[in-house]
DNA sequence: TTGTAGGCGTTATCAG
DNA sequence: CTGATAACGCCTACAA
């Protein structure tokens, strides 16, 4: 298992008798080379098994190609879709898609983006926007153009895509309200260091604002994005005394979480309690009943910022934000309140 | 977004007043640096904002602290928490991954492993067995070490960290056949390139065989692992006369998609028909009934797989076979066929 | 269209 | 313990 020192570009010369430049010619821009050559040059490469070596490519031509994605977790759905999306428009284009996964811990994004750096990544992606400035300053001093995934912001000097996570969940939370619901439990993730989660809180006070409904009449829970959890805080919402008539979900996980215990606890779902969703995962269509949720075009999503990305990468601009509209799905989750 | 030509060894070591090598030294062998010096260099890097340029280390070191991995697909769970596991070992041995994925097809697969090597990877984690010699004697010649998961063999020249599918089949269906059924259905992945889903197959034949029950007794239908073609499978094996009283599916995901569609037919899982998974994944425990299915236990298959790789790059030797076993999970998607 | 040659930023081998 | 200095493999003006 040693390493029998491969073919460099001048073994591939020598076997073609012609120069190291014109080899790397042949590789960069065939165009630019004749076309007895360059069959010479394709020979020899096959004949000799060359490929080149990143390393060194790397550091002369300043750019590795590498495209790095720095994501919250690959641990459950979430983001799943979205990235297969993105790596496959990135590996169309002929770069190579780095992942690396934060935990949803901040200092730990921090440090996954300076690897990213380090390891060469020529741009990155990362999930919204709640990150200290240090970090954007340090992409910027190197010109390494990044784009803001799953939000979406208006006149930001960052390259957002995705989509607006404030009036997606208000209007969920009005299409509840304008159900008659009027006794409101929600079920967050963790807000702390999390633009989206935060805004989908907002999102939702900012409904039952203009509902003029009173803002005690929300029981909020935040935890972290994993059913049991979910499942404990639903237990602790129909605790609650009154009792709401419906549990708003941060995501799906939660949602079905809720769905699963809120059933095992007796309860019917939605005549007795009605529980929304948000993402539409997979899971959320497995669950009985089916979550009524707030569609988000992941796929479309991880293309699309990847095509800004790339865009970015070649013109050394900003690339313009794009927004994504969320839909809301009705399923079987959601109901009018029981009088 | 310039490049404002970052600060290399060369400049801390004007500012530290001492020689690249020592700089060199005082990022890979701080021991071998004397103190004072030492807190020198690394003043001068934290005021320049210096990091190591990753080609120039990659070409002059011969390594890349990079590993690679391709598996099937990103779209689902089923590699998600394994590679998780395994990403996150990785990368607490100061390494960095680099995903790709290969959409279950076997020439894809071959051109990410190349562009994973070309890019640098020096150690690869692969998915089963399944491919050309060529890509074998590749990574051999490059002196690539690489780990097969998700699948065991004795004796063989490659190293596996994963399990025995076969027997893991063969144990489910036995478990099946000792309920008393005796008219079986089984919905498998595409067993073309795919060793996992074969050796799944033969493990449920063989059980038929040990029962002496007649081979035509098993009807099989292979799909790809989504629900919808689980669904459409299911439904065709229950037009068969006489009906087969259980399913035994390839994974969960074919699991999920067949009690789905069983429901939505009018069928009662499991009185009217039993459906058996495989992977417990986490969409197991949320459809209804919960699916009785296989255990994996991924995250500790990801978590050995990537420290055999580690070991493997470390001392340049083979790493012995680790075998992982399954564990059948009684939910209640499975019971006695009617009489 | 092709060749020459300098340089990219580190590491590693030797002396000192 | 520290400092020169030669690789490392490729790219890219610049020349021819």
């Amino acid at each position: 298992m040693r390493n029998h020192s491969l073919p460099t570009l001048e073994d591939v010369a020598q076997e073609a008798r012609v120069s190291t430049a014109t080899v790397s010619r042949s590789l960069n821009s065939p165009d630019s080379v004749a076309e007895k050559t360059l069959l010479r040059v394709q020979a020899a490469i096959r004949l000799l098994g060359y490929s080149p070596n990143f390393g060194a490519r790397a550091l002369a031509a300043k750019r590795t190609n590498t495209i790095g994605a720095v994501i919250p977790t690959m641990d459950n759905a979430i983001f799943a879709r979205g990235l297969q999306a993105f790596q496959e428009t990135i590996s169309k284009n002929g770069s190579t898609l780095l992942v690396a996964s934060s935990s949803y811990r901040l200092e730990l994004e921090e440090e996954q983006i300076r690897t990213l750096v380090a390891r060469g990544a020529d741009a990155i992606l990362l999930i919204g926007e709640n990150r200290s400035d240090d970090i954007y300053e340090f992409l910027a001093k190197r010109g390494i153009p990044y784009v803001l995934a799953w939000n979406y912001r208006q006149n930001s000097d960052h390259c957002f895509v995705g989509f607006n996570n404030h009036t997606a969940a208000k209007d969920m939370a009005k299409k509840v309200l304008n159900l008659g619901h009027f006794k409101i439990g929600m079920i967050s993730g963790l807000t702390h260091d999390n633009d989206r989660a935060r805004d989908r809180v907002l999102g939702v006070r900012e409904a039952l604002a203009e509902h003029d409904i009173p803002a005690e009449n929300l029981a909020l829970i935040e935890v972290p994005y994993e059913f049991e959890y979910a499942g404990d805080a639903i237990e602790e919402l129909l605790a609650n005394n009154p009792r709401p008539t419906v549990v708003i979900c941060g995501n799906d996980i939660l949602a079905v979480g809720a769905v699963k215990r809120a059933k095992s606890m007796g309860l019917r779902v939605p005549e007795d309690i009605s529980i929304t969703g948000f993402d539409d995962i997979e899971v959320s269509t497995i669950i009985e009943p089916e979550l009524t949720t707030v569609h988000i075009p992941h796929r479309k999503m991880g293309r699309i910022a990847a095509e800004c990305l790339l865009a970015m990468r070649r013109d050394g601009s900003l690339s313009p934000s794009k927004e994504l509209k969320p839909i809301i799905i009705e399923r079987g989750s959601l109901c009018e309140p029981r009088k």
